[in-house]
RNA sequence: UGGCGCGUAGCUCAGUGGGAGAGCACUACCUUGACACGGUAGGGGUCGUAGGUUCAAUCCCUAUCGCGCCAACCA
């Protein structure tokens, strides 16, 4: 077998500071030419599979924040694992969108000219079969939009894979479901109600319709009551007895069919067994008695609309009332309204349609109209278009839900399936248990035209390819139905249809159940349970072990972004301002579990300057490994550690000097900890560690640390840049799932890279390849732990800072260096200062720091004293010519102040005898102990006060 | 109506039953040989309010206010 090369990245200078759109693209494409995003159909003996599936996109999508989230997310967790060394899927794909990108091409085509009725042209016109050609070719020159987008946030996806709902696999997947869920009697061709969007002209599912709040009014109507025979009935008083009922919709009294009472309501119990007649149309209703009506609301009487109301159409039910259709399904009134047909329904927000108005004015002029009322109520809009939704009997295609979600629900309860956060089970629990039956037919073109064919005498055959004849009576004249399936029902499969189902794939075994479905959590019903029912009847288990929710992104104000609102911040726009690392970094840091993400674009920029921050400090490194002489020799050849500069260091991490086991010591501390954020999906707190440790430990002081020994000729140089070297392969390599860009790119400029391979690129006879993204992702190594080297550093950080508040307080210039004495009565003290003085000297820039006996001082000399408790030593700074004594002084009445807070603090606990009985003892002694300490401090600065004070008199 | 979440520095957000943290912004000093996309020092919060549990509460419990989300059959 030929083991073809990999294709390398072109060389780069490394540029002076971070430039990312000087790199990114090249290096996804450096990536995705070597296949290094491929997951193998088989794991390797020993192997594990790792899995995630990409919530597909619409096709006509464009990439907003919550498509930037997912995927940042996700890309994390994949490349973690990949770098894991799993046999890592990332499967990507789109989504067909019936609605949505039925809509795109209908716009289109109504841009493009008019039909023959004059009006612009409308799928109608073209016809089904152009029309649906028209989509695909949009599709074909729009729908990489999408993708490309992913690929530049840097989502290491599998491309090869790449899905579409309605390719032809998936296509195959649908109607194999379809079929075999007609087959086991849980999908069903049935009259009932369902929401209707009169624009969109198609049924919806109860989850596409969104409740709204809009400001109308409640119309009281009066029904005159009439008598089996239709004479009027009277009041006591000998008026004409009537029934005022309230309505918001008073255009569907048109379709009325009776008035509904609360039985035990008194006011109504004269009327029993009598009948209303609906004002305009003059039709007889009978008065009936239900429990569901609430006797508070207006007058407590309902009226009964069963063909456009849900609640009304279970009264009607229960009463066996008549259906009267009045509403069309093309948004005017039906022929059942009478002198009303044709009648305009649907209005303009804001507006009254043309029907309602019209009833009204009819209503006031027979004096029916008794009171008009605000009243805020609630109607629900279509998900796509925002016209509101009618709710009507159809005959359409149901999913009979119950069968499926038992076992949905008990993979949950049994915690087959964990979501995460855990929160989010109880909503999925309190929705799939109170489910009901799932309408998905759709009266739209574009999406999988339902397999069922009708012949001459009305009679059903479903069938995974076009029938010949008739199942029942054999007749050839078969018509398919018209209608195509809820784009939900193919998304329903995507964990296992996107693997190959139903053959039996090595891929479907591999990969199912999947590992994770990371998604937000707004579709929980429209996707993840569906996912799950679907999952559990026809592959027998989960579709996935865990469902991670994300947060929701918003604006700045906090509102929802959407297209709408016209508030979206466009991910592409600061990918090309700041980069996608930044971008990533920042999301991901923001991603805290149970809060809504508001995207701050100071924080982006944040993180810009985080990636520039490790650019120099690989620029460090580089500028001491290529350090050359003036004839332009490197000024000492620090030799390839052949296994490895960790192998190397491990080898005499005794002889390391303390700053190197250190900063190897902290290294371990992060690692454990961003693995273990990260098998929590606390993302954010991974990256939160990985950002303080970069900038706070390695930059901040383990460069300045190694700034003196990088420069010595000797060993000492050879293991300090084994020691970066090693540190920055750690950090790069942790930090890549979430920058992925900027370390792979840094990565590439470092000396004694190894090249690495996967699996699947064993298979396809593909050569190990030099690259980050691929690198065994760190694992803590406990050898290199060190509590005394981190003793000794964090000794030398107190003293430094101590002195370099000094400095700042007293407005001592940055350049100047001081001379530091020191008292000690501990050898042990004296030998640490002695061991460490020029990192001393160097961080805190003094000129020298020098022992001093208490003999040995001039009584007359006015000193600045900083006492350090650990290890027990009194700094001192001769102040003449160096500060002034005022300022001094209240540098020192500050450092006082707090430290009597800090002991009254400290008195005020070790005073209460409870404290001292119920706390823990290593508590109470540890108070005590710091108690001790801080009096011995503060001591010394009284007597230094008191030194200050004398001078200045 | 029910369920859930949030309320911590000017802003955006971490966090914890034992003296409140970061980034940005702010003040002062520093263009020091990785980095001014930087460094050092500093200012700034009674952790929404009121009770309770506890030796100890920003954290746990209860109530309350404010904001938001979700699910609902009040026409």
């Amino acid at each position: 077998m030929t083991v073809k090369a990999f294709i390398s990245m072109p060389p780069r200078p490394q540029g002076k500071s971070y430039e990312p759109f000087q790199f990114e693209m090249s290096i996804y494409r450096f990536w995705e030419e070597n296949g290094c995003f491929e997951a193998s159909d088989e794991s390797a003996p020993g192997q594990k599979a790792y899995s995630i599936m990409i919530p597909p996109p619409n096709v006509t999508g464009v990439l907003h924040m919550g498509h930037a989230l997912t995927n940042t997310i996700q890309d994390i967790l994949i490349r973690w694992h990949r770098m894991k060394g799993e046999n890592t899927l990332w499967l990507p794909g789109t989504d067909h969108a019936g609605i949505a990108t039925q809509m795109v091409v209908e716009k289109q085509i109504a841009k493009e000219g008019k039909g023959p009725t004059g009006k612009p042209l409308t799928r109608h016109d073209l016809g089904r079969d152009e029309f649906l050609k028209r989509i695909w070719k949009w599709k074909e020159e729009n729908g990489t939009q999408i993708t490309e987008q992913l690929k530049r946030l840097g989502s290491s996806l599998d491309w090869k894979r790449e899905r579409f709902t309605m390719d032809e696999g998936l296509s195959h997947s649908v109607r194999e479901v379809f079929v075999r869920l007609y087959e086991d009697g849980l999908i069903y061709r049935g009259e009932r109600i369902i929401n209707w969007c009169p624009r969109c002209q198609t049924a919806l599912s109860d989850l596409e319709v969104i409740p709204t709040d809009r400001k109308g009014n409640l119309w009281h109507i009066a029904y005159v009551i009439v008598d089996e025979a239709g004479d009027r009935v009277k009041n006591p008083d000998g008026s004409d007895a009537s029934v005022v009922i309230a309505t918001t919709r008073p255009e569907t009294l048109l379709g009325d069919s009776a008035i509904a009472v609360h039985p035990e309501d008194e006011r109504y119990a004269p009327l029993k067994g009598k009948f209303a007649v609906v004002p305009l149309v003059g039709r007889k209703i009978p008065l009936i008695q239900d429990e569901y009506v609430d006797r508070e609301f207006g007058s407590g009487a309902l009226k009964v609309t069963p063909a456009h109301d849900f609640n009304d159409s279970e009264l009607g039910k229960r009463h066996n009332l008549e259906i009267i259709q009045v509403m069309g399904k093309d948004g005017t009134l039906t022929e059942a309204a009478g002198p009303y047909n044709w009648l305009k329904y649907v209005a303009p927000q804001g507006k009254m349609s043309e029907a309602r108005e019209k009833i009204l004015v009819d209503l006031t002029e027979q004096g029916a109209l008794v009171n008009i009322e605000d009243h805020t109520n609630r109607v629900g809009l279509c998900q796509r278009c925002d016209a509101v939704a009618e709710p009507m009997i159809s005959k359409q295609w149901f999913v009979k839900i119950e069968t499926l979600a038992k076992p949905a629900i008990e993979a949950v309860e049994t915690g087959r399936i964990e979501f995460v956060p855990k929160i989010w089970e109880k909503t999925y629990f309190e929705w799939m248990r109170n489910i009901r039956d799932w309408c998905i037919s759709r009266q739209l073109w574009w999406g999988h035209q339902i397999p069922a064919w009708y012949c001459d005498q009305g009679h059903v055959t479903v069938s995974r390819t076009a029938p010949e004849k008739c199942n029942e009576c054999s007749s050839v004249k078969l018509e398919q139905d018209e209608d195509v399936l809820d784009t939900w029902f193919s998304s329903a499969l995507w964990p296992f249809s996107t693997l190959g189902w139903p053959e039996k794939t090595k891929a479907l075994e591999t990969f199912y159940p999947n590992s994770v479905m990371e998604t937000g959590f707004d579709i929980i019903f429209f996707w993840v349970a569906r996912m799950i029912m679907m999952g559990m009847h026809f592959m027998g288990d989960v579709p996935f072990k865990k469902v991670f929710l994300h947060a929701m992104v918003r604006d700045e104000k906090g509102e929802k972004m959407s297209k709408t609102r016209g508030n979206v911040i466009d991910p592409l726009n600061v990918i090309g301002e700041q980069g996608a690392d930044p971008l990533r970094f920042c999301l991901a840091a923001m991603a805290g579990q149970g809060r809504d993400i508001k995207l701050s674009m100071d924080r982006v920029e944040g993180y810009h300057a985080f990636a520039n921050k490790l650019w120099n400090a690989v620029k460090f490194f580089h500028m001491h490994f290529e350090e050359q002489d003036a004839e332009g020799t490197p000024r000492l050849p620090i030799p390839d550690p052949e296994k490895g500069a960790g192998h190397w260091l491990m080898q005499r991490d005794y002889e390391l000097i303390p700053q190197n086991q250190w900063i190897l010591s902290q290294l371990q501390d992060v690692v454990v900890s961003v693995n273990a954020a990260l098998e929590k999906f606390e993302v954010n707190e991974a990256a939160r560690i990985l950002h303080d440790f970069v900038w706070h430990e390695f930059c901040d002081w383990y460069i300045e640390l190694i700034k003196l020994p990088i420069m010595e000729d000797g060993p000492i140089r050879i293991q300090v840049i084994y020691t970066y070297r090693h540190v920055l392969e750690g950090i790069l390599r942790l930090l890549h799932p979430f920058m992925p860009y900027v370390t792979e790119e840094l990565w590439q400029t470092l000396p004694w890279k190894k090249p690495v391979t996967t699996t699947a690129r064993e298979k396809a006879g593909l050569a190990p390849i030099q690259t980050l993204m691929l690198q065994a992702y760190p694992t803590a190594l406990q050898q290199f732990k060190s509590l005394e080297a981190e003793r000794t550093i964090g000794t030398i950080k107190v003293m430094v800072e101590a002195l370099r508040n000094f400095r700042g307080e007293n407005n001592i210039s940055a350049r100047l260096g001081f001379l530091v004495r020191y008292t000690t009565q501990s050898p042990a003290s004296d030998a640490f200062i002695r061991m460490h003085d020029e990192i001393i000297c160097h961080l805190a820039k003094l000129s020298e720091i020098r022992k001093i006996e208490p003999h040995e001082m001039d009584p007359n000399e006015i000193e600045a004293v900083i006492p350090i408790s650990s290890p027990p030593i009194e700094l001192r700074i001769a102040l003449k010519g160096l500060v002034n004594v005022e300022e001094e002084s209240k540098r020192v009445v500050k450092e006082i102040d707090r430290l009597n807070a800090d002991i009254s603090f400290i008195d005020a606990k070790l005073s209460k005898e409870s404290f001292i009985a119920k706390a823990p003892q290593t508590l109470v002694s540890q108070e005590k102990g710091r108690r001790f300490d801080l009096i011995k401090k503060r001591t010394e600065l009284e007597a230094q006060i008191q030194r200050l004070s004398k001078l200045k008199d």
